[in-house]
DNA sequence: GGCCGAATTGACTTTTACGTAAATGCCGTG
DNA sequence: CACGGCATTTACGTAAAAGTCAATTCGGCC
């Protein structure tokens, strides 16, 4: 596991800009540490952009991100913070759940269309 | 099968505003018929904003979904058309595949949250 | 015919998630 | 040490997707 990776490094690993992951700490998502006024990003931070490209494809809002990051930190110390974190996890779950039957629908719909358009190549007489 | 639907019903139904259905409209997604100035909107409309909703869940932006809903129309008639849609349809699936593997990820990682919490639970003594 | 609530239109505003440009800093190499 | 190249900061810009507001206008009912 190497120790640090520069902001280019990642820019390409994950096909984003320098602008974007400034935006991301500004945000307060991650935290890399500094060689003076360079950002050096740790493999955590590197796991946390990781996490944060999967939210962003999953349509969750930067927002939304944050708190889903919030859930994989360590869980609180205080009973009531638990039982409120455990009811978070608990609707974040069934949000993707419903995400979920959204996309085995729309998958479906689009296998459907698919099979449409080889129809009507079947019927045109074209050699598949 | 009810033969029209109001403006009203339909947000009510979906949880959204008037303007963001006349906006739909505007985009060319949905194209109910008019009595005077008053939009009717057939079960079909109801359905296409039923499969709006959907694509919105999913994180697909508006253009993204004209171009879902444009893939369950009737098939086109010419040859390379077609060709063309249905690789379009297989990339779109494979986008829909993607967002499923960062689902599935990201409900395991919750799923491990969840765990370490009650975990910290039972290690303060409350009874689950 | 008059009234009221629902619907429409158009213009303006807001929020999110960055993009872009300008000015400047730092650092290894020839 | 000058230079190229990557990094940084600050500030303003912008596209998408609606929200909001004001002015108007139907359409149904008494």
């Amino acid at each position: 596991m190497r120790e640090y990776y520069s902001i280019t490094e990642l820019t390409r690993e994950f096909d984003i800009s320098t602008r974007t992951l400034r935006f991301y700490e500004d945000e307060g998502l991650i935290q890399p540490v500094r060689r003076g006024r360079t950002r050096l990003f740790r493999p955590s931070d590197r796991h946390l952009v990781k996490q944060i490209m999967r939210g962003k494809r999953l349509g969750f809002s930067i927002n939304e991100i944050r708190e889903i990051i919030q859930m994989y930190r360590e869980p609180p110390g205080e009973v009531g913070q638990l039982k409120l974190m455990i009811k978070r996890i608990e609707e974040k779950r069934e949000d993707l759940r419903q995400k979920r039957r959204d996309l085995e629908e729309t998958l479906a719909e689009l296998d459907q269309a698919e099979e449409s358009c080889v129809e009507r190549l079947v019927e045109l007489g074209v050699n598949t």
